[in-house]
DNA sequence: CCCATATCGTGCGTATACGCATAAATTGTG
DNA sequence: CACAATTTATGCGTATACGCACGATATGGG
């Protein structure tokens, strides 16, 4: 089963060169692929805590943090102080993040339809749901047992 | 279609999740995921420029002589100058890199194990097909046209 | 009401990841 | 054989990614 081997490394691979293209294409834009992901999930309805955001976006508080810093220094973001939890923040798009958040989607419209354009949809739908799948897999480590 | 949306973060999600699980299970070796892959692309066969390596692992050598310098302190790998070409140099694993290899192979093994229980042997191989089709995709960038 | 515990954001240190620039060496061409 | 173009490794700067520890605040029990 030389597969066993391979599908991790596969994975990096779709992955980093998923990442590398993207960044590639957001640069003059002066965003980053993790950035534009960071957009995206806030710009889906309410505003969001940090905590939420890094569970959003499969990251962590720490790397969260020092994106909101970035994207606020640039005007993308903003953040204010919890309404009810002293402890936590508000995270939200403003409107120059809104208005980047949609040239961007566009921007990577056709890297998108190159990663249709290689399978068929049927195929696209496994693919989400097997990658669904190990990422449930791969999370549930810290199982009560 | 949300699945347009969904699978760029979904295969984040799982390489980030995997990443993440693997570092966590080697950190008690003092050896990283990334390095990992570096040392099993090592393991194989004969010895790589370092540009082959950052082929072969999905990197650039930039990232890779950065490994290589704190693999080389760690005493897991060599560096000797090419006896052909005088820019370049020869990457191999050293005795103690060929057992920490094996070590994280043993190590990392339940890993693995948990990624083929969440599915067929039918659909790993059908994941496997598509992330190798994605990254093809992904990488013909350059494309001449 | 008070305290032990948990949670949120922050700061710090380390390891990737990658673009860009540069020095050194090799290759292809005339 | 000389020279331009290419290739290899390196160094630098920036942005993740994540663990860990800390201060501030919330929350649940007693």
């Amino acid at each position: 089963m030389e597969t066993e081997r391979e599908l991790p490394l596969a994975l990096r691979a779709a992955y980093l060169a998923l990442h590398r293209r993207t960044d590639a294409r957001f640069a003059k834009l002066e965003v980053t692929a993790d950035q534009f992901v960071l957009l995206a999930s806030l710009s889906e309805g309410r505003a969001l805590t940090q905590r939420e955001l890094a569970s959003r976006i499969s990251s962590d508080p720490s790397t969260v943090r020092a994106m909101l810093v970035l994207l606020e220094e640039n005007g993308l973001v903003q953040r204010d102080s919890h309404p009810a939890d002293a402890r936590a923040k508000t995270v939200s798009l403003t409107a120059a993040g809104k208005r980047m958040h949609k040239k961007l989607w566009k921007a990577g419209q056709s890297i998108r339809d190159e990663m249709y354009a290689c399978m068929s949809a049927e195929e696209a739908d496994m693919l989400l749901l097997l990658l669904r799948k190990l990422a449930g897999a791969l999370n549930d480590e810290v199982v009560l047992v």
